[in-house]
DNA sequence: CCTGAAATATTGCCAGA
DNA sequence: TCTGGCAATATTTCAGG
C-alpha cells in the first residue's frame, strides 16, 4: 500500500504541501489523475491525516517554549486530568508518561511572564496536580513533526 | 499585516492547508486574487513558513514517543552537540535548556527496543554526551504543532 | 488593498487498456 | 492501477478604482 511510488508522493508533501496535484505527478513521473487517486486513497485510509500551514511563532508572540512535567495527586482520575490539560490554550501536547505515572506538557507562551502566568492560574489549579517542573527552552536547533519515512 | 481577514485565512489554512484558494476566498468574502495576494505576502514575510502534511506515525512505524534529557560534558562544545543530535534520524526535536544546561530531545522510533539502540548506538556514543534521562510516553493525549492565533 | 476580466493551468470524472 | 480526453474549476496576471 506505500510502495515506492507513494513515498515519493509523501516525501514531496512533506517539503510542500500546497502544491498543485498536476506539479507532484511531473515530479512522480505519473498522470495527474493516478496521483489524485493514490492521494485520495492515502487520506480515506489514514496514512494520510491531513495538511497544515506553518506558521512562525514569532509573528504571533508565541516564542518562548517550555516543558512541563505534571505529578498527579495518587487519587487523580488520569484521563480527566490529561483531557483538563489538553482543553487548556497554548498547550501544544499532553503525553502521558511511563516511570513516575505523570504528565509530560509542551507549551509555547509569550514569554517567561506569560509561562509563569499559565502555571499559577491555569495548572497548579486543577484540583488532580499535585506538583509541577518546568524545563524552560533558551534555543531550539531542530523542531519538525515530520517523521523518518522508510 | 496581521488583520482579521488574514486571521481568518490562516485559521483555514490551520484546518486544511491543501485547500483551493477560490474555496478560501469564498469563506472569507474576498475575491480569489485578494487572497491570492494576502497569503503570498504572508509568505514572503516569514509570517507563513511553509505547508506540510500531518502523517499517521503508526503507519510508518514512529508510534513510540519519548523524550530524552541529555546532560553534556562540563567541556562541551554545546553548539557542535546540539548539531550533531539534530543530525541523528528520528530525532524531531532539538531544545537547549535552561538549569541543567542541558538538552531535551523529542523522539519518535519504532519501539523502545528501537528507543534504546538509538540511545546506546547513536546517542551515548557521542563524546560530549556525559549521561541521560529518558521519558518513555505511554500515550498521546494531544499533539499539535499548530500555535494559537491571537 | 481591492475587484473583475482574461489567459493559462489544474482538477476530477470517465472510458478503455 | 494506469493513461488520456474533456468539461468544469482554479490560478494568476493585469488594468483600473
Amino acid at each position: 500500500m506505500i510502495d515506492k511510488k507513494n513515498m515519493k508522493i509523501l516525501k514531496i508533501l512533506q517539503e510542500k504541501a500546497r502544491i498543485p496535484n498536476a506539479e507532484v505527478s511531473r515530479q512522480v513521473g505519473l498522470a495527474p489523475s493516478a496521483v489524485l487517486e493514490r492521494i485520495r486513497k492515502m487520506e480515506n485510509q489514514g496514512i494520510i491525516d491531513g495538511y497544515e500551514v506553518r506558521l512562525n511563532p514569532e509573528r504571533f508572540s508565541r516564542k518562548q517554549v517550555a516543558f512541563i512535567e505534571i505529578m498527579p495527586q495518587p487519587d487523580a482520575h488520569i484521563p480527566d486530568l490529561g483531557e483538563k490539560l489538553a482543553a487548556i490554550a497554548d498547550i501544544l501536547e499532553v503525553h502521558y508518561t511511563a516511570g513516575n505515572d505523570g504528565f509530560l506538557l509542551k507549551v509555547r507562551t509569550t514569554d517567561t511572564e506569560t509561562l509563569g502566568e499559565m502555571l499559577q492560574k491555569k495548572i497548579t489549579t486543577i484540583d488532580e496536580v499535585l506538583s509541577t517542573r518546568t524545563i524552560t527552552v533558551l534555543s531550539t536547533i531542530k523542531e519538525t513533526s515530520r517523521i523518518t519515512i522508510d
